[in-house]
DNA sequence: CTGAAAGCGCTTACAG
DNA sequence: CTGAAAGCGCTTACAG
């Protein structure tokens, strides 16, 4: 059967108490007690049951996380980000999704309730700002990767998104574009707002249309302007999907990217590299948020206090064949 | 403070074992005392500690899960499949990535030996057979979501490589293309063979050239061939990624896609649309491989005995414009 | 139908 | 430097 720490003792001929000593490295051991002790649990290859650690010790070593869905291209991105730096730090990740929408959250908050985990990492809580508004301040840590950035009550992760609006517009400016088609997401998130409001700050584009992320969005909306011949110079679209469906839509029209209309996007998701021409576009960190966000839910773990303020991380143009 | 199942028990003015049958829904419960504690229950917001239930039970209700990266295309899709379906049997489970290498494999097995988690899933363990060869043996249960699929001592789910390889081949042949180049993947992947097996048995390629199913390795192959002037009509790479290098590389050199060179991949990520044209390939079913799998390791930690056979799901061809 | 008690495998005051 | 004992929050024979 299983090796438990009673058969240790046993083995070593010492109580409990000394070789759960050995085990978490108190240094009030005798020396040769202790080489005696790990000599014994290297040769029975022991190793503590996490359960009954986690019962004793009243935590866990392990965070919760909750993303929408891991079919968005960039979740991953994060997520391993978030998977390197827990298990560097001896953690265990425990992974839901929002795919069932409330149902999963439902399951995600009794797990909660059931202290399986020490804290929790949350991606984009689409209609959930009640449910963990509640479980912060029931004292649960948590951390915020949030796109929308608005929650000041929260730690969170963010990136520029003011600036990436900003610096796109700069790069259309620079190469001569000033009648810019802006394509935006889904306009109650923040990210959104922040793109639009820092890219207009610098161009002020009066063709905007709503968009909602899809491929589909980017490329109606090019198509409506091209029938309605309003003129436009290029298309600043809130993430690269919505880019690619604009881009190709520009294309089958049988105009030419970038030479009658330039396309920069917002994300740089592996896709933008495959489209053609290659995207422009305005890359978020992905994997640096993930690691920061476990990286500050470890800290406050460890007993740091949460920072005040949300950490933001620079966004950055990566300039490619669609807007050179 | 937390509320447990000795506040629920005084509050309910029961034992704690009796709590405990009306939790786990034993029939041998008072009507009237059942629907008392449950109500107590209710008004205490009463969850169970997952960490205490675990150490009586002996049992977690969670699986671990490994998998080489979470930034591959495909492993998002994967894992989905995976955590919908243990979301619904009320199991959780904890995900590892490779990304360290063996450092990574290590942490994970020792979470494997504290009991962390009733059984695993892994995708791809490269190198790593003899590890899950011994926790097999050790009596984990495991399943396989194995590219390779040749190891027939372990419950595994796979594709139909084979039939897919041929498949390609058929729908080249069946537009009049009968000179293909093949790009294939590492050639120790199981996988690969088959697909090669599969393509060769319907139509007999000379030009073979041994990839690693990066886009790189497909562009450095067609550039060299097109430099030899070796020639060919066809090109059927071992994943997509490969396939839009070469795809990028035929018309790099001036040709064009399918007119010139039809060009088939292998997997369908979703970067397989937005190459230009899109790309025809031979479809893998990645959600429906981790719900499968996910199914296999929870009817089998039910009681339900693993099946002898590996499951194998099918492979489609979809035809887009790259080969159309 | 119900409860007291032992046990799951650890940690942690407390005492020596 | 070391150990006996209580406790973490449950489940499960066992007895009634």
């Amino acid at each position: 059967m299983r090796v438990t720490i009673a058969d240790v003792a046993r083995a070593a001929a010492v109580s409990k108490t000394t070789v759960s000593r050995v085990l978490n490295a108190k240094d009030e051991v005798d020396v040769a007690t202790g080489a005696r002790v790990r000599e014994v649990i290297a040769r029975l290859g022991y190793v503590p049951s996490s359960r009954a650690v986690g019962l004793a010790r009243g935590s866990s070593r392990t965070i919760g996380m909750l993303v929408p869905t891991l079919t968005w291209p960039w979740i991953g991105e994060v997520v391993q980000g978030v998977v390197d730096t827990v298990e560097d730090a001896g953690y265990g990740i425990l992974l839901y999704t929002c795919n069932r929408g409330n149902e999963s959250v439902r399951h995600f908050t009794s797990q909660v309730s059931a202290r399986a985990f020490d804290g929790i990492l949350v991606v984009e809580p689409e209609n959930t700002l009640d449910t963990f508004t509640a479980l912060h301040h029931r004292g649960l840590p948590i951390v915020l990767i949030d796109d929308r950035g608005h929650h000041p009550e929260f730690p969170s992760v963010a990136t520029t998104n003011r600036e990436g609006g900003a610096s796109a517009a700069r790069h259309l400016l620079a190469t001569g574009r000033d009648r810019p088609l802006v394509i935006t997401g889904p306009p109650h998130f923040g990210c959104v707002q922040d793109r639009l409001d820092g890219f207009r700050s610098v161009l002020p584009a009066g063709l905007i249309v709503k968009g909602d992320f899809t491929e589909e969005c980017g490329r109606r909306a090019v198509e409506e302007l091209l029938a309605t011949a309003t003129p436009f110079d290029s298309v600043f679209a809130h993430n690269d999907l919505s880019a690619a469906g604009a881009l190709r839509a520009v294309r089958a029209a049988g105009l030419s990217v970038p030479e009658d209309i330039a396309v920069v996007g917002f994300d740089d998701i592996p896709m933008a590299l495959h489209t053609e021409p290659a995207l422009t576009t305005v890359r978020q960190p992905m994997r640096a948020m993930g690691e920061a966000a476990a990286g500050m839910l470890l800290a406050h773990l460890g007993g740091t206090p949460a920072p005040e303020e949300p950490v933001v991380l620079p966004t950055e143009l990566v300039a490619r064949g669609s807007a050179p």
